[in-house]
DNA sequence: AATGAATGAGATTTCATTCAT
DNA sequence: AATGAATGAAATCTCATTCAT
């Protein structure tokens, strides 16, 4: 085996931690470069471009996000899997970051590119409607207010995969549960 | 004979619609010179670097939103300051882009630009430190549960910025109210 | 009136001589700036990129040629036409080299320049199908002979282009002239 | 255990296939490695750099001409000579190519290479003294026409190797020989 | 002998900024 | 005050070549 530095999983860890810190401007190759102690140029030898590693990397986010999203029991109340869902938006805090790259990269139609955001297009839109229908159904079934803006309802929800910053690993499902909790029920203490 | 075609707040408005537009990439001195219909150059003439006309402009925001902000009327309850606050955010939702455009900023450190961006921070720490006291008020009024995070609640109100994407001006205040509602009361349905 | 040192038919000569000593690798825009003593990014304030300027140049070399070549009467013999055919293309040596350009600039498939290729491409065809014409015309009236493949004579004549290398502009009608008599008659002494 | 894959032979073969596809530029050790089965790297245990490789294929190429070219006997008429030398022309047409490639490889001056670059030189020149010679010599016999520029009968004669593309191997015979049929009686039909 | 991996030099391109008028 | 023109720094990308196994 050949000097082996580098793999796809390290480049990874490095454009997440990259990204997290200075967004889509500010990544460029050659702070991505120096975190992983490589030459710029090496970079390309795994990833042709900065789109390619781009739409790789989004991929990556989505498919992971997906693969849990699929275990919710679609079953159960609509409070049960409201629930799940926040938790999976805190726990894969990252597909936000993820679905703001999408823009930027849509400018090059590049064959192959157009191919995968398309399906990542089709992801975004899959989780979105996800909770389009939820509170469609709990609007029927009573569970949710019916006085309040549809829109309103399913951005707030949407936004909450934001509210994660810094939060230790363990705390995580706490974390989902006060937020299902805030969004629930509201702030107001309710007189007993 | 010369031409008075520009004046600040001309380039105030461009500024802000070409952020609007495209965000902070994208932002180029080009587009804005055309939106302007002036040369690229003539731009310099008032501010000398595209850092001193960002940083302006950001002042230019926080301080519309600091002048309607100290009109709130801090000795009612809880509830109606943290009511008008998430109005004037609605309102002023361009606040949350003038901050986004700080990390950006903040890179070189040009003496004058070190000196406004202190106190934009001071301007973003008053404003979160505002709701900070404001929940901590309302916990002890007991108009505010204890059983969540105060970090979740002060988050959540301060994310309530971003939800304004396409709002019709009428309207402004109707969606402020339900943010309210939402945020005090929650999405459950209470059976009456 | 600014400062005022480049236009763009300075760039033309300056690719020209470029293009004529290097071949299109070779072609940079490092020595074209350096041939126009200016800056290379100022290259780009007149040419959006390197296809872009061949692009324009290729026109530009086609439509002089496109030019003198609606003069030639076509109600004349064949031998005349053909003569004066041999004639443009020695003076217009520099389609040659334009056309070879062609399958470089391909690539890159940018809406624009796709039209523009299209037209040049055209450009080449009629130049081409006026030689197939003018052999397949003179075989017809007896001027041509047919014992010979007529690809191999339309090659011919095509070539004769290349032939002008360092002739002085005075010279042009002769070597012409000469280029014709030997396709014409041979290079065989006839016996009087 | 050390799989005998390669030899030198085997690159002289792909070399010429990936020259006559794509010419010099394009040709790259990526795409040759591909058609060679290798890998890059492993070229360079044959070739330590690409001139290297280049100026031994153009030897290759050359002494491959030069060998039959030594066989045209000398003392025959000079019209004879002529027809078999386009005979060899067109069936070498890859000296052409490899007489392109001059000026791409002279650039960097590395001891050894100049040396065989001007063994290669020497040889181009010889091939092209032969016609002169026979130009000069049909002259005098009163073979060849003197009221053509010689230079232009020799360029002519040279060029001849170009008219090669695509032709069938059996063909080559008769194709050689119509191009020395257009070049000596020309392309105008004589009247009998 | 063969090669996977890494890299540095150089080319293309963008854009904020300066300069001369 | 206004601007057309020029430019340098920095980013993306390519490819010949080297290195360690």
């Amino acid at each position: 085996m050949a000097k082996r530095k580098l793999n796809k999983e390290d480049i990874f860890v490095a454009t997440d931690s990259l990204l997290a810190d200075v967004g889509y401007e500010g990544f460029h190759f050659k702070p991505l470069a120096e975190k992983l102690n490589v030459g710029r140029s090496t970079i390309y030898e795994y990833y042709s471009s900065k789109d390619d590693l781009l739409i790789a990397y989004m991929h990556h986010i989505m498919n992971q996000f997906m693969e849990d999203h699929e275990k919710i029991d679609q079953t159960t109340s609509v409070k049960r899997q409201m629930k799940e869902l926040i938790y999976l938006f805190i726990k894969h805090d990252r597909i936000l970051m993820a679905i703001d790259l999408t823009p930027h990269v849509e400018k090059n139609g590049s064959e192959q590119v157009q191919h995968v955001l398309q399906q990542l297009w089709s992801y975004h839109h899959l989780i979105f409607q996800r909770i389009k229908n939820l509170v469609a159904e709990g609007r029927k079934t009573g569970e949710i207010r019916t006085d309040l803006p549809v829109s309103l309802i399913e951005m707030m929800l949407f936004q909450s995969i934001s509210l994660n910053k810094a939060r230790s690993q363990e705390a995580l499902e706490e974390w989902a549960a006060a937020i299902y909790e805030l969004l629930f029920n509201g702030i107001k203490k309710n007189e007993s």
